[in-house]
DNA sequence: CCTGAAAGGCCTGCCGG
DNA sequence: CCGGCAGGCCTTTCAGG
C-alpha cells in the first residue's frame, strides 16, 4: 500500500484476523472514536483495499479433503490465450494465477475424492486444449496466514 | 462434510461469502429463527467447520505486489523432516503445503519487491537446508474464491 | 478528519415448546 | 432443536469543530 498510513494499517491488520471485529472494538484498540472507525474502514472498502469479508472453513470438514495443484500449458502455443476464461466457471479451481516458467498457468484445486480429480483433469484439458502437470497435496501445515501488513 | 446436512450447507455458504452477514439476515435466508441460526453457527465454529472470519485485502493495496509459488526441496533427504515447523516463522510465507511429486513443499509467499523475493530465498534455504525452484506469478485471474460447500 | 449523541437495529441469553 | 422475547450493546447517521 502506498498512501497507508498506520491507522488504517492498524484496522486492516485486525479486520485480517477477526473479520467480524466490532467498530466499537476496533475503535477500542486503535483509539479512535467508533465513528472514525467506520469512516475509515467504509474508505478502505471502497478504496478496494478490503475487498470483502469471508468466514473461513476447514475444506475437510465440508467435504472436499483432496486439494491439488494444476500446472497448465496450452497445446497450441501460438492460439490467443483465454484459458483463464474459459477455466473461470469450474467450481473446483479456488485460485488460478499467470505464472513465469515452462507452464502458463498454476491453478488450485479442491475435490472430494481422487476419482473426482481425475475427472477434473479431463475436463480442464478438454474445455481449455490444454496439457497439466499435477501436485497433490498431502498435508497443509498451514495456510491462508494473514499477510504481515 | 459428511455430516452437514442442508441448512448447515446453506449457512456456511452465505457466511463464506459475507463473512460480516447478521443473524438476523442468516436467519431471513435459511428460514430459521436468529437464535437457531445463532445456535447452528456456534455448533459450526466450535465443531471447526468454520474456522474463523478475515477480512480479505487486496495484497497490492497492501504494499505486497509480488506473489511467487517455491517449492522446497531438502539438501539432505535423510535427515528428519522439520521443514514447515523451522519456516513458521517467516512472516512472507502465506501458506505451506506437504506435496507428492519431486519435490517436498510448496510455498506460496508474497513480498514487495524482486529485491526482497532474492532476500526471501537466501533466508529459506538458510533455515531449512533446502534447495528452492521459483515461480513468479504475473497475474492473478481470481483467487480465494469460495469453496462450493 | 475527528468527536459525540441519538435512534434504530442487532446480539445474546433465557425460557417455553 | 426451534421460536420468542427483553435488555444491553452496536451500528449508522448527522451536526459541529
Amino acid at each position: 500500500m502506498s498512501a497507508m498510513e498506520e491507522l488504517d494499517r492498524q484496522i486492516v491488520d485486525l479486520l485480517v484476523r477477526d473479520g467480524r471485529m466490532s467498530y466499537t472494538d476496533l475503535g477500542k484498540a486503535t483509539g479512535l472514536s467508533t465513528s472514525a472507525v467506520h469512516q475509515r474502514v467504509r474508505r478502505l472498502e471502497q478504496r478496494g483495499v478490503i475487498r470483502g469479508y469471508a468466514a473461513v472453513v476447514d475444506p475437510e470438514a465440508v467435504g472436499l479433503p483432496l486439494t491439488a495443484f494444476i500446472s497448465v500449458k496450452p497445446f497450441d502455443p501460438s492460439a490467443p490465450d483465454d484459458i483463464a476464461d474459459r477455466l473461470s466457471g469450474v467450481p473446483e479451481i479456488e485460485a488460478c494465477h499467470s505464472v513465469a516458467g515452462d507452464e502458463n498457468y498454476i491453478l488450485k484445486v479442491r475435490v472430494a475424492t481422487p476419482l473426482e480429480l481425475e475427472d477434473l483433469l479431463g475436463r480442464l484439458r478438454a474445455l481449455a486444449h490444454v496439457a497439466t502437470r499435477t501436485t497433490v497435496v498431502l498435508s497443509t501445515p498451514y495456510e491462508a496466514r494473514p499477510p504481515r501488513v
